[in-house]
DNA sequence: CGAATACATCTTGTATATCAGTTGTTTATT
DNA sequence: AATAAACAACTGATATACAAGATGTATTCG
């Protein structure tokens, strides 16, 4: 764990508001009114709004203000297409690394979500779901690649959450991630690997249609 | 145009230093003494290296110092495996998106890195396959895709840096990627991940065997 | 002589103050 | 009245100063 540093918990703390929404898209900050309002000094949440800057999380327009990035459908399809390409890959190596303690807690994460589909509790679908994900990524145990799909993980749940804010909730874009996970218990890469690109490709195309 | 900070100059800088192995892995770094050194204040030079610590580039030992990241043979496998993972990603969009004025760009790339390796300038040849793969990257337009690709791509020109520093250029480790332009070419994504994904595999058996 | 503790020193972490660039507004000129 | 130049206010960018944690060393006690 790399220590707690002041600007340690205001990136945390940031990202978390900006994923969550309280920073919705578009919002200007201000480094001393941030400051005063986290109790830390200007420093430590510069850094912070760096750190962010380099997840593109806010926008940084030097010597005229800090933003939280906004989402365009744009945007939104990037980071589908980057997820495509790295899950894809990810999917495939975890079929083949993934230990039977992993694959039990990846069952449960899934089942959970089934539920959630069921219940029409959209806020804990999509935290399960992103749990679904996160848990994948990180069972090929590789710091690099769990980097760059953890930041895409989370754009990806911001945009989930900026979707449905004023949407009904529907069922039928809550994808089931049981075919990836049938997969992955036996042990196939390339079913794995299509079971997360038709997944993701699903879920792409209903954006399109609904944006 | 991003604007030219001093910390963006500082950063570009740095990065340069520790990619051209000007500054080795294992070397510890002083932020006062950077800052003398590259002409800048401590505080650019601070945020240069908290934006170099999540590129993993430096790790910053809270409170004890900062220090240019190691390069293990674990942490090397893992660069091949996320460069795996995502390029073959990568070439699989770009076989479809490519315009012909990117293709005929990476033909001249290709066909300068397989001079380079007629004349054994592992140098430049490094250089000249460094180039492939980004401007592969950089066909797909997809900001977050090419920052995590672009990362990796540096980690990588790093580490062949490092490896043929004090070891005699053999051709035979100097692969060609003219099967991938190929597949490119003719607009073939399958061939076109393959191509790739033989060719990382192929480099990481011979660095595994030889390390 | 060995171990533990106190201390000196080095380095990073944070706060405060100053500098500099951008923008929008005001004012003067045509 | 329209335009352009000067200016004022705001924001981030950098420098300087100070605080605090960590480490190695010296000293003292057993």
């Amino acid at each position: 764990m790399p220590a707690q540093r002041d600007s340690d918990i205001a990136y945390a703390t940031l990202q978390e508001m900006i994923v969550d929404l309280r920073l919705p898209p578009g919002t200007v900050v201000n480094e001393s009114a941030l400051a005063s309002e986290l109790g830390f000094g200007r420093v430590p949440v510069r850094e912070a709004l760096a750190r962010l800057a380099k997840d593109r999380f806010v926008t940084i327009m030097p010597r005229r203000g800090t933003a939280v990035t906004p989402l365009t459908l744009p945007d939104v399809l990037d980071i589908f297409e980057a997820r495509e390409a790295i899950e894809c890959g990810v999917a495939y190596i975890a079929a083949a690394r993934a230990s039977e303690e992993d694959l039990a807690a990846l069952r449960t994460l899934v089942e959970s979500a089934d539920r959630d589909r069921e219940s029409t509790d959209y806020e804990q679908f999509l935290l399960d779901d992103h749990a679904v994900h996160v848990t994948l990524v990180h069972m090929v145990k590789n710091a690099l690649l769990q980097d760059a799909a953890d930041r895409l993980l989370l754009h990806s749940l911001r945009f989930w959450r900026m979707h449905w804010k004023n949407r009904p909730p529907s069922k039928d874009a809550m994808l089931s991630n049981a075919d990836l996970l049938s997969a992955l218990e036996s042990r196939d890469p390339v079913r794995a690997e299509t079971a997360m690109r038709d997944h993701l490709n699903t879920s792409r195309q209903l954006v399109q249609i609904l944006f």
